[in-house]
DNA sequence: CCTACCGATCGGTAGG
DNA sequence: CCTACCGATCGGTAGG
């Protein structure tokens, strides 16, 4: 109130993205993130309540937002009641996220361990849910004859994964966009899930799917 | 020399891979370790040089024991010459060791970043140079044209990470063996890069690769 | 293997 | 927004 501040809680919750990021939750200290904003340490808890809290707002908050854009991919009319089309669509919008989102998507990957009880708890079960949502899809495209593949909770991890891990090597000023790295991870997805047909005119990856 | 010790050297790293494992490095403290033992803290330094040593030392073992079974896994009279049985081998070895040695695995890949300089260098050169050996095997099944795949280095990543990733969800009793694990990581990386083959009879996974 | 102990640094509070 | 400061804990050493 009586001082002019330049620093407001969305800031110091970059600042802290970054920092996790790059050096993890316990590998980053306070007086890191206060010296990037160019403040000293006590005056971050003008903005935050914690560090603890810091990391629950990042992961807590990234985990629901990855929820939410899936379950919004998988209604979109033009993809409704195509199953592969709808696993498409999700593995698109969640690849996309890992390479325009890398670092709360590190944070969530690796710091969730040092988060406390009960939040540590609830993300997982966003994950979960998440990773249910891929395994449903896979599991109605093997019985509409879409797909064939022996082990579909293997093929949800690995899709999952392969997406995840974009965070960790993605560039923005590498040769690849975000949507051409999306693109490929949903070809991918439907390759790995043994779908042989094609999704032109979807606005998926086209033709060449599964096939020479 | 002039006591009775229990602890060895390797007893202490196989606490610390645990724990590093579990809350990662910055989030274990010595005296965890030393506690698990049943020592006091100062005792540990009878058998280690320092926590950072203890790590360097994981992480580098593991990594170069990494990209020899690779090395030697393509160079099995059995597989030689043929690139799909050479990258369906490198796969499962690779898949296989995470599900076998999943400490040393997670610790591998969250706890990098807090090596010093120069193990740190040493441990990404390293793993370049086993990435690079699967994207060589994926150009070569391209041009021989076993293979039809438009991003080749999005698909070693992509096949490499759903690989480290079983380190993350395997468990010792769940419904799946690591040999099981690994023959269907090996088959996704196969219809990942578009083979529509067979390798039958090559101890890989078997017929239904790529097609219905 | 231990006790005793060190300097450094941690997250965070008091009080203005 | 700051200075001053706290108790706790860190990795590690001395010395036996």
């Amino acid at each position: 109130m009586s001082n002019r501040s330049n620093i407001t809680p969305a800031a110091v919750r970059t600042v802290a993205l970054q920092l996790f990021a790059e050096k993890g939750y316990h590998g980053t200290a306070m007086s890191e993130i206060a010296a990037r904003l160019e403040i000293r340490t006590p005056s971050l808890y003008n903005h935050i309540e914690s560090k603890q809290a810091l990391l629950a707002d990042i992961v807590l908050d990234t985990s629901q937002a990855v929820y939410d854009d899936f379950a919004a991919a998988i209604r979109r009319p033009e993809v409704e009641g195509n199953t592969p089309a709808q696993l498409s669509a999700a593995v698109q919008v969640y690849a996309h996220r890992h390479a325009t989102h890398r670092h709360e998507a590190l944070v969530v990957n690796s710091d969730v361990a040092a988060l406390d009880e009960p939040v540590r708890s609830q993300v997982f079960e966003l994950r979960r849910t998440h990773e249910r949502g891929i395994r449903d899809l896979i599991d109605a495209g093997r019985k509409s004859g879409d797909f064939h593949v022996d082990q579909p909770a293997l093929a949800s991890f690995g899709i999952l994964e392969m997406c995840v891990a974009i965070a960790r090597w993605f560039r923005d000023d590498g040769p690849l966009s975000a949507e051409a790295t999306a693109s490929s991870h949903a070809e991918f997805a439907l390759r790995l899930v043994g779908y042989t047909g094609s999704l032109t005119g979807l606005g998926g990856p086209n033709d060449e799917v599964g096939n020479v």
